[in-house]
DNA sequence: GGTAGTAATATCGTAATGCGATATATTGGA
DNA sequence: TCCAATATATCGCATTACGATATTACTACC
């Protein structure tokens, strides 16, 4: 039943993972030149650039950013104590805590994220380029077991 | 001089992250479920798959993962006593160490890498798609501003 | 209205991650 | 030989992340 895998194949994921991590790593980077962690930086984005139907809950922030709920709260305090965001229990819901930017968060996401639109649109172009290469690879790759698709979400959110 | 950064500009970067996030930790979880750290995981996968003219050093595979030395040291050192990985001194330049995969770290690759392969060309393509998507948001506006028009159409040549 | 169950957020303990600064060893020249 | 560059390792510290558990608020159902 298992197909073996070729070191073609892991040099395709490997490469993969290269490109995408060497792109990611641009914004990390530019990130903490104005002395944000990088998932500080992703966390006010993720509250800035929200789809117009969302909330800025904890529990929606937690599933934009792929993190566990509580992993997001601490970083959300974190950003707190820095001033950056602040919280606001909804009325609606008093289960509910909005979370907030104020004006400081939003200098510094502003300031990272143009740095990065202009990169996303040179390098992403590149970052799109490689992957299509590495994933067409092998298009043609023989259908596995049905057993494999049997997969757990990834979140519980 | 700063041209004003829209909302839909911080939708498209947000938008961006959260597609490659969730892309990513499909593959995290891969890893988990095997009982790998996911970064334990990508140190595996850039082991096996270096590229041909490479050697599996600590400064190599440092920036393969866009790590800090002193990180990949550390990652390193907590595969080794996992006993997933070994150390093993480059004759050829003493200063250089080799990081070489062990039988129980490459069985333990192979597990999460043949949940990847399948995945990573169907969702990958997904990905792909979405990234283009985001990055041609304003592509497809009629070209009347000049200052943004400033930025480059996407080049698949 | 009261109660059980569900949902959202928060807290605690612990391990992994990641960096800057610094230290040590090795190599390759001047 | 001596010195600068290179490669790895160590230390201290903050951040990140998770599982388990607690707390508060809402919702059904009786």
């Amino acid at each position: 039943m298992a197909i073996r895998i070729t070191t073609s194949d892991y040099r395709a994921l490997a490469e993969l993972r290269y490109r995408i991590r060497h792109f990611l790593s641009e914004s990390d980077y530019a990130a903490r030149r104005v002395g944000l962690e990088p998932q500080q930086y992703l966390l006010l984005l993720a509250i800035r650039g929200l789809p117009a139907d969302a909330d800025p809950t904890v529990r929606v922030l937690a599933e934009r950013l792929g993190l566990r709920h509580n992993t997001t709260v601490e970083l959300i305090n974190r950003l707190e104590v820095r001033g950056y965001v602040h919280r606001k229990r909804d009325v609606e819901d008093r289960r509910h805590v909005l979370v907030l930017l104020r004006q400081s968060g939003e200098k510094l996401l502003e300031r990272v994220a143009r740095q990065r639109i202009t990169e996303v649109h040179t390098r992403g172009a590149e970052l799109v380029q490689a992957m299509t290469a590495v994933l067409g690879y092998r298009e043609m790759l023989p259908k596995t077991s049905k057993k494999r698709g049997t997969r757990q979400p990834v979140n519980t959110s």
